[in-house]
RNA sequence: GGGAUCUUAGCUCAGCUGGGAGAGCAUCUGCCUUACAAGCAGAGGGUCACAGGUUCGAGCCCUGUAGGUCCCACCA
């Protein structure tokens, strides 16, 4: 590039090349290298059916930071990427396209189908890697996987297997969610509770007398949300100290229509308090009275079939479904003179999180993971801060699904995903679990087997992802080395479903964590709050976004203000300031640039320092270090504010226009070649600071201004000095800045035009004051719009009605050639003498407190006196320039 | 029902272990000062939800109240 920058930042084909020749140069690869520490990060896969969204953009934006950073540290940084197959999403997504061209599932029968699904993956699956290029991701796309590539699936068959073997892993006859319309079963996860607003249906079914018939006078009165189970009812329970119905318990009722009598049971599952205090229990259709059921030896009879109609079970109702039959049987309950009222109300339904379908609980052979013992050292690991979560509050979160485990139903009803390794002899039904299929029946030697066609959940073989993506089963040196990552960067609102179910595969099958540290973002929402979504149609494009403002614009925006695990909202403006900070730095960097242009900074330059050079650098020195703290506890947020702040504010605003007429001046060679020397390293050092944050423009300019070196990306992370660190200049620097604010203050409030320049006289009786300002006359000449600086001991030749600004130990005049009000003058020092009582009144109140005195730390109280000081100082100045006026 | 979290400038949000309230945007004033008008200089604006408490000192810690958001549970 020629050193002609343009005069704004233009991201457009600048982002794409840089991209480019990073990864020609290969400098996002990772190799086990002993010499050096490891810092891995595993990516969140992405789901092969997505196109990356502004969470995505978050997730890995705070990834690529991470990883840049460490990286520049000397860590050899590893960012593992790779896709999800995401089995039930796409198999959906496949399904409809598949509609429109008028088949289904069926037609085309597994292995068809399966080959389009690959086909799918092979079409779209690269969409969403292409797409995180874009944003910068620094990843080591030669070791990208898949969750269904060969290594993955060979961790998949091995787990299993193996926690068959231990017995963790069992197929059971439970009760479990099922999707009627995705037609398979799903996990507790899943699940997504949806307050509707209902009825409830109050309803009397009828007591067995003594000598078994139907009684016409008592019945047992209860209310139901879903009448149609009734049909499957095979028990109606109360409290067992319920004195209402003491005398029912162990005789029955009449289930009408039905005509089924069922038997009272006394369980401590009623609430006495809700309702009647009567509940019926329908087995087969909801898990707390399957619970029940299971505590009374019930009969389950299931009602439903798969598409949620009902079956043969349900008697004259069979075909209906399960909202036609509630219906029709609640009509016929009030034809029998049993529904007793109908009452409105609001009540949470589950439904399928993907497709929103109100789930069926339904008694089906699943297959489960115990989860008792296996979730033993995943609470233990977070207990002891073997693995930290952030923010902490997460913690507790987390405990409360550990707390309430249930065993995980992995097994699906699906074609996409893991075959479950499970193979039943056509002779004898044996079952057998094996990595391969199993020639002889070890019952009855048979050789015919059908294998489970059924499916794993897709989080079993994502929660193996931080090893399996190294390498395991096999006992690999990525593994031996990269192993456990650092960071898991991911949204607390799959803490569930991925987080924990890593946790707990690591510690089962490499007996060690997963991860040191979970780094939680929140969700990304529109400018009114709102979730971003498909059917709202308030989605941001991230790649809109890009290229218009640029991907660094986007992922300053993404990461400046925003705390860990909290919500963002997405504003334009904001994109907007992050493009404007994006050209500040480019425009600063053009300066610097263009006064280097043609000049050799000798390499003894930073001998000649001079004050305002030590006090920028000193600056720097401190952010350095508060930037590497605050990235250190992942406060990145915190880091780049600072960042930004120190080069906008201090860098750009104050030493550049300090420095501009020693740039102009060729007179002093030293002490331009000093300030130029200084402009460089500085900018440098920031560009680095930056680098993580804003990838794209910190390179570029970095490669600009140094031709020799070949990237910023692996050059060293700047690291805080004890050579640069100049307190004293730092001080002295303050007061000129102090007194520069002052005196602009004071011309922007009489209205003098900056192009009318005044000369300002310094009063000082303290040399080391004046000192300063013989030293920095020449930029505070420039700041403070003076023609002329003088600097004195006492007032002489000073015009009577000179503008006065006082700062500590010394006082400023600016006579105006014009008239100054004098009115207006004492006026402005009046007020400036309030604020100085109020001031020293607090500081007094302070130092007078007996208490604060003897409590407070030394330190703090040395501060306070030499507050004190300082505005009495000033108060005394203040006080006599007021008593000449007046 | 349990839990988490928020309530800070007109808007959106930072504010680390308690030690004089910040940013961006918006508003007002003045500037095309040869890096940048996507800019520069200045200004206004907040009893940090409310009520108590701990402390020499509270936006920050504790208790309670009100309102919002979210997660979990699911009383049928």
């Amino acid at each position: 590039m020629s050193k002609e920058l343009a005069k704004t930042y233009d991201p457009k084909g600048l982002e794409d090349r840089l991209y480019h020749k990073w990864e020609e140069k290969g400098y996002f690869h990772a190799e086990v290298d002993r010499s050096k520490k490891p810092f891995t990060i595993v990516m969140p896969p992405p789901n092969i059916t997505g196109q990356l969204h502004m969470g995505h953009a978050l997730d890995n934006t705070m990834q690529d930071i991470l990883i840049r950073y460490k990286r520049m540290q000397g860590y050899n940084a590893l960012w593992q990427p790779g896709t999800d197959h995401a089995s039930i999403a796409t198999e959906v997504k496949i399904i409809e396209k598949m509609k429109e061209e008028g088949i289904d599932k069926e037609d085309l029968g597994r292995d068809g189908f399966l080959e389009r699904a690959w086909d799918w993956k092979r079409e779209y699956g690269g969409r969403i890697i292409s797409q995180l290029k874009k944003l910068g991701s620094s990843c080591d796309w030669e070791r990208e996987r898949f969750t269904m590539d060969d290594g993955c699936n060979a961790a998949v068959m091995e787990v299993f297997c193996k926690m068959h073997e231990k017995g963790w892993i069992y197929k059971g006859s439970r009760i479990i969610n099922w999707c009627p319309v995705c037609n398979t079963s799903i996990s507790d996860a899943e699940v997504e509770y949806e307050e509707q607003a209902g009825h409830f249906w109050h309803i009397k079914y009828p007591v067995i007398e003594e000598d078994g018939s139907v009684s016409t006078t008592r019945f047992l009165e209860f209310a139901t949300t879903r009448p149609e189970t009734m049909l499957g009812d095979t028990a109606v329970a109360i409290h067992p100290e319920d004195e209402r119905y003491q005398d029912l318990i162990g005789k029955e009722v009449l289930l009408p229509i039905v005509n089924r009598r069922i038997q009272v049971v006394a369980d401590s599952y009623v609430d006495r308090e809700f309702g009647t205090g009567v509940v019926k229990i329908t087995p087969a259709h909801d898990p707390n009275d399957f619970e029940v059921g299971k505590r009374h030896g019930l009969e389950e009879i299931n009602i439903m079939n798969d598409d949620a109609t009902i079956n043969a079970n349900g008697g004259k109702f069979e075909g209906m479904d399960r909202y036609e039959a509630r219906k029709a049987i609640v009509a016929e309950l009030d034809s029998m003179g049993l529904l007793v009222r109908i009452e409105d109300y609001t009540h949470n339904v589950g439904t399928h999180d993907r497709c929103k379908t109100t789930i069926e609980p339904m008694i089906k052979k699943q297959w489960f993971v115990k989860m008792d013992e296996l979730i033993k050292p995943a609470v233990e690991a977070v207990k002891s801060g073997d693995i930290k979560l952030i923010p902490e509050r997460m913690d507790k979160t987390y405990y409360n699904w550990t707390d309430n485990i249930r065993d995980w139903c992995i097994s699906r009803q699906l074609w996409w995903g893991h075959r479950i390794p499970a193979y039943y002899c056509d002779k004898c039904g044996e079952i057998v679990v094996a990595k391969e299929a199993p020639t002889v029946c070890p019952k009855c030697g048979d050789t015919h087997f059908t294998q489970d066609p059924d499916t794993l959940d897709t989080w079993f073989s994502s929660a193996l992802w931080p090893f399996s993506t190294l390498g395991w089963p096999e006992k690999t040196e990525d593994l031996d080395y990269f192993y456990p990552t650092d960071v898991l960067v991911t949204g607390y609102d799959i803490i569930f479903f991925w987080v924990i179910r890593m946790i707990f595969s690591g510690f089962e099958q490499m007996k060690e964590k997963p991860f040191k540290t979970v780094l939680f973002h929140g969700l990304v929402r529109d400018s009114q709050g709102r979730k971003m979504s498909k059917s709202l149609g308030n989605g941001i494009d991230p790649l809109e976004i890009i290229s218009e403002y640029g991907a660094d614009a986007l992922r300053l925006t993404l990461i400046t203000g925003n705390a860990p695990g909290n919500d963002m909202r997405f504003y334009y403006e904001r994109v907007e300031a992050s493009r404007n900070f994006a050209n500040k730095v480019w425009n600063a960097s053009r300066f610097i640039m263009m006064n280097m242009e043609g000049k050799e900074i000798p390499a003894d330059a930073d001998t000649h320092l001079e004050p305002v050079d030590k006090w920028v650098l000193s600056k720097l020195n401190t952010l350095t270090k508060e930037v590497t703290d605050n990235m250190d506890s992942f406060e990145l947020g915190i880091a780049v504010q600072k960042v930004y702040d120190f080069i906008w504010d201090e860098f750009c605003d104050w030493y550049i226009e300090m420095v501009k007429p020693r740039l102009y001046n060729s007179d002093n060679v030293d002490s331009q070649n000093a300030a130029l020397w200084t402009l460089k390293t500085v900018l440098i050092n920031a560009l680095k600071l930056l680098h993580p944050y804003m990838p794209f423009i910190t390179e570029e300019i970095f490669c600009t201004l140094q031709s020799e070196e070949e990237s910023i990306m692996i050059s060293d992370w700047p690291v805080y000095a004890d050579a640069w660190n100049f307190a004293k200049e730092e001080r002295e620097i303050e007061v000129l800045k102090e007194a520069v604010r002052g005196i602009r203050n004071v011309r922007t409030q009489m209205n003098v035009a900056p192009s009318k320049k005044a000369q300002v006289f310094v009063v000082s009786e303290k040399d080391d004051l004046k000192n300063i300002f013989e030293e920095g006359r020449l930029f505070f000449a420039s700041l403070a719009y003076a023609s002329e600086v003088t600097i004195q001991s006492d007032k002489d030749g000073i015009a009577e009605d000179a503008v006065s600004v006082v700062i500590p130990n010394a006082t400023l005049y600016i006579p105006f050639a014009e008239l100054v009000d004098i009115k207006q003058e004492i006026e402005r020092l009046q007020k400036e003498e309030k604020r100085l009582q109020g001031e020293l009144a607090r500081v007094n109140g302070m130092l007078n407190n007996e208490r604060f005195m003897s409590k407070a730390p030394a330190e703090k109280i040395a501060e306070e006196k030499e507050k004190l000081e300082k505005y009495q100082q000033m108060m005394e100045q203040v006080t006599n320039r007021l008593a000449q006026l007046q």
